[in-house]
DNA sequence: GCAAAGATTTGCT
DNA sequence: GCAAATCTTTGCC
């Protein structure tokens, strides 16, 4: 079990930081860790430090699977903040996604990217059980698939509260002592569905300089 | 009830 | 650089 030197656990993200606009708590995921706990006995704690998230905000915005409305797919993003939205994406890849905004404003911030911490032992592994090449270690969740798959996460985990220390994946903050990311902003990835303005507001932040930074699609 | 496209990744041409 | 893989969700008949 991972301790602070005091002997406190880590304190997971204030749900807070989550509540207000989606913008700033896009930033404030930035440098969070990604937490998954043990499947097995015998298996490793994940974890990971955010680097790379897209925000979907509202049911104008034409890109974000609110666009239609409330539906079994999309419900928990009309809910509270800090919960966990996955869905399946290409009917291959689990992609994981932050609620953001009070109920029931319809928000969410999808997780790209993730420098790995701990557990690469376990991220390979996963890797491997799925058939895929090994890659280099900084790139083994450099990808909103990727997170999925290095991280173990399926759509059973929709619903989860990413806020709550008991859950087995939440988030945590970073480090106090680490230096507060910087964080640029471009458009967003894979939406051109969407069209003006949507395929163009700056929603995607990321840490400028990471190694583990998602692969930009021609 | 069926057809089409998708918040992606990978491997081959 | 491009197309395949793979299946759920949505849109229209």
């Amino acid at each position: 079990v991972s301790r602070l030197d005091d002997g406190r656990p880590p304190p997971v993200l204030d749900r807070k930081l989550l509540a207000g606009g989606s913008l700033d708590a896009a930033r404030a995921l930035l440098g969070a860790r990604l937490v998954r706990d043990p499947e097995r006995p015998g298996d490793t704690r994940r974890t990971g430090r955010i680097v790379e998230v897209e925000a979907y905000i509202g049911q104008d915005d034409r890109a974000s699977h609110a666009r239609m409305g409330p539906t079994a797919r999309n419900r928990v993003m009309f809910g509270p903040p800090g919960i966990a939205y996955v869905y399946l994406v290409y009917g291959m890849h689990h992609c994981l996604n932050v609620v953001t905004e009070p109920a029931p404003r319809p928000a969410a911030l999808l997780v790209r990217a993730v420098e790995p911490l701990a557990g690469l032992e376990a991220m390979r592994a996963a890797r491997a059980a799925a058939g895929r090449a090994p890659v280099a270690d900084a790139r083994l969740a450099a990808g909103p698939g990727l997170v999925g798959a290095a991280f173990g996460i399926g759509r059973e985990h929709t619903g989860i509260d990413l806020c709550d220390a008991a859950s087995p994946l939440r988030l945590e903050a970073a480090p106090e002592d680490e230096p507060v990311p910087e964080a640029v902003a471009t458009p967003r990835v894979g939406i051109a569905y969407a069209g003006e303005p949507w395929t163009s507001v700056p929603w995607r932040l990321l840490v400028p300089g990471s190694p583990s930074l998602s692969r930009q699609p021609r």
